[in-house]
DNA sequence: GAGTATCG
DNA sequence: GGTA
């Protein structure tokens, strides 16, 4: 019950805990759903392998293309990288002059969300595009779509790490009306379908210590954006 | 346009 | 919600 609804404890969880469930569906909207602690098992695995990419790509502060800074740190790995400037959004598919190439999605990765697809009625994506959001407490992301993929029959899939954050998903118009949903780490959503272009947002990170990430919360997206 | 302020 |  406080689990689903606040990442704060109520007292009595202390000394009466409620068992952790295992992994689970929720439905969020008409082809999005919630896999609740479906990457429970997995989060170490998922940090080493993060640390691997953020290694070659390092974290870097993105601008909005109006100038402005972006709370949240990004970095990308598979076939292009995840660009905002003062151009607009774009996936480069080569890196600045000097730089090596992209790194590849790691397998541990690729693995989770292509599993992650098909438990969520999605069998056939294979992402060829992993996105990198790096959230340090008060950072949040704004509501917005995800539209510059080439492909709009190709779900996203997100997977949260680290600190919870309040995730907000509404409908294919900016004024529709947003669900708030908490997100743990290991949890995944999956929008696709009538839902593909729906409004979506993260509320700002509150501070905290995860047991494997600290103080922050990262999450990866996987499209297939080229 | 993944930001923010301000106005109506 | 539109505009800057």
């Amino acid at each position: 019950m406080s689990r689903s609804t606040s990442p704060v404890p109520f007292v009595n969880d202390l000394f009466d805990p409620v068992p952790d469930t295992g992994p689970y569906r929720e439905a969020l909207a008409p082809g999005a759903v919630i896999l609740r602690n479906f990457a429970r098992d997995r989060v170490e695995e998922m940090a080493e392998a993060i640390r691997g990419v953020l290694r070659r790509a390092p974290l870097k502060a993105m601008h909005t293309p109006g100038g402005l800074p972006m709370t949240v740190k990004t970095s990308s790995c598979g076939n292009a990288g995840w660009v905002s400037d003062e151009h607009g959004y774009r996936y480069a598919r080569v890196r600045a002059h000097g730089a090596s190439e992209w790194p590849p999605i790691p397998e541990p990765l690729m693995q989770l969300a292509l599993a992650a697809a098909r438990a969520a009625d999605y069998p056939d994506f294979v992402p060829d595009f992993c996105l990198i959001n790096y959230y340090r407490p008060g950072a949040k992301l704004g509501l917005h779509q995800d539209k510059d993929e080439r492909d709009p029959n190709a779900p996203i899939v997100s997977l949260s790490l680290g600190l919870p954050a309040e995730f907000l998903f509404g409908g294919n118009e900016r004024s529709d009306k947003t669900r708030t949903v908490w997100l743990y780490s290991g949890d995944v959503v999956v929008w696709g379908g009538p839902s593909r272009m729906a409004f979506h947002g993260v509320k700002p990170v509150a501070d905290g210590i995860d047991p494997v990430f600290g103080h922050c919360r990262v999450n990866l997206t996987f499209r297939k954006a080229l």
